[in-house]
DNA sequence: TTGTATGCGTTATCAT
DNA sequence: ATGATAACGCATACAA
């Protein structure tokens, strides 16, 4: 039968069910009453000739924008994954369809091919997953007229953009808080890259150790692996002050805890250890992790709410922070 | 200036370039010559009026396709974001935008929302992580008529689908043979959910036994968390005839790990235990964990490449496996 | 090389 | 309630 492989349109639709093109496009989009008869007429047609709308088309004539993109500079980190997730989860329920551009580097051409890229799409808005430098340049990369929100992996002071953002300056006081008030003299930290001089939590972490007239060591640089975070507990090793590190994140935490026992130095017993973030692996490791659950699905479905609201309502929503909150296993304990 | 909000098209361009309509258009899409001297007045009016093509204006004239979705159950657990890297990688360098939507559940009517929501885009073809029941049944809810290729966990006999598949079967025999070849009596096995009644690895570790004429134990049944694998490893710890164990994946091995250590027994003295996929926890567990290396990124790009391949050529391409590689690190050794 | 005219598949505005 | 018809923004065959 059909031989040319053009796939059925309105207009096959109406000269298979025998009425108007606009008879059909009425059942189609549900939008205007139709006789129960011709309706069921159409329907057939349509199932018969497999019919789907043209979504080119429909944008076109409505210029209703149904996709999202969603910019991240990785998509299988914990963190960004969690995120993309709960991003997704809230999108696909408000029936937006969600495209996804990942920018490796923070070259700048790079990020303009990414950007050209995703804009060449009929665009609703976008978020940009914004935990690191490349995130921040992809932000300001985008056009003013294109509604735009960010995840945030802390918070900004004069962003330009509405963000929802894990609040992990609390997240860093109230992990330092703790080990201080496990007797620690002070606290040690192994830190994740920023988007700014300092993340959030190294910024916590620096407060509450002045707030508690503590001295604050300078912290060690790492970047998001359980290698790195290996690497830079070996700088710590041997120095005998060290008795309490606070992590960026799990995978840093698990690196660092690897290279104190393999040396036969004992957690919490030697050094207490603490992470972020509360991925899968902390509560399975040996010792389970002491950590700071940050829930990235809930950051996910915030920034979503952000940007649809934004839609909905045309005026700019304001920020969203989502709580950090301390989960005590077996990593940390008083010294010695 | 710009008061009504409605974005610059090809004619306001055009007006104020002083060129006709398709003049700017010919720059745009740059297909045919133009002479240098209206080039540039173009382009000057292009940047100042900020033009960018309406993408749904031009798919519906050209018919040209340039959006492939990519559908799975999860985008967050390891091997499912790395082939998802790969697949976006492989696509964004070939000048395809990537959609992404999940199904959560094997429920048909939620597969069927899901099939909906991505065939309302102009799609060129469609991509399904395969690697679970819920990717069988989304492909299979997938209309013939659309391109689609699978990137599965295992190779499929029949599969009316093209698919490039990890080659999980050898997987499996090259692990369950260096144990044995270790000087293990016999291999137990926990295992993750299959598409089918067994998965590739572990059809391939019952071929290995059977070939070395050792005893096939039942096998014990998973999901992919560490937590089922601790618990897995719990039903077997008692058994003295428990001295290697393959697990589906890391994460149950070193949950499998964290039950037989907790109970003060060793590894690899008291049991060896081995691996799947090596994902970035498992050097860091102690012992490292010996693996069975999956390279899931390669799947994704090479998934993607199938689906390039029959869009050129317009003919179905045939399969592709990528190899598993054996890790040999410190979880496994000889029994005693 | 450049301009004019037609049509892509749909929705929305008119009549009827 | 239903049917004609005019946009939507762009690419392209054709004319100049």
């Amino acid at each position: 039968m059909n031989l040319d492989h053009r796939p059925a349109g309105l207009v096959d639709v109406a000269a298979k069910a025998g009425v108007s093109l606009s008879t059909v496009s009425r059942v189609i989009t549900g939008r205007t009453r139709v006789s129960e008869k011709l309706r069921a007429k159409v329907m057939a047609a349509v199932d018969e000739l497999n019919y789907r709308p043209n979504a080119a088309a429909q944008m076109l004539v409505s210029g209703r924008r149904s996709t999202i993109a969603v910019m991240a500079r990785n998509t299988t980190r914990f963190g960004y994954a969690a995120t993309l997730e709960g991003i997704e989860e809230a999108a696909r329920a408000a029936g937006y369809v969600v495209v996804i551009t990942v920018i490796d580097s923070n070259d700048a051409e790079e990020i303009d091919r990414g950007v050209n890229l995703t804009l060449s799409q009929f665009l609703a808005g976008a978020i940009v997953i914004e935990f690191d430098e490349v995130g921040v340049a992809t932000t300001n990369a985008l056009p003013e007229d294109l509604p735009v929100v960010a995840a945030a992996g802390a918070r900004r002071r004069a962003a330009e953009r509405p963000h929802a953002y894990l609040d992990d300056y609390t997240g860093g006081r109230l992990a330092t808080e703790y080990l201080l008030s496990l007797g620690h003299r002070t606290v040690h930290h192994i830190a994740i890259p920023a988007t700014r001089a300092q993340s959030g939590r190294a910024w916590g972490w620096r407060r509450a150790l002045q707030a508690a007239g503590a001295p604050v060591p300078e912290l060690a640089q790492a970047d998001y692996s359980p290698t790195s975070g290996y690497e830079a507990a070996l700088s710590l090793i041997d120095d005998p002050d060290v008795t309490a590190i606070l992590c960026g994140n799990d995978e840093l935490a698990i690196g660092a805890a690897r290279a104190y026992q393999e040396r036969g130095r004992r957690i919490p017993e030697s050094v207490s250890i603490v992470g972020f973030d509360d991925q899968p692996f902390a509560q399975m490791w040996m010792p389970s992790i002491t950590t700071v659950a940050q829930d990235f699905v809930d950051l996910g479905r915030r920034t979503f709410r952000l940007l649809d609201e934004w839609l909905q309502t045309g005026t700019r929503p304001s920020d969203s922070a989502v709580r950090p909150r301390l989960v005590v296993r077996e990593s940390a304990a008083s010294p010695r």
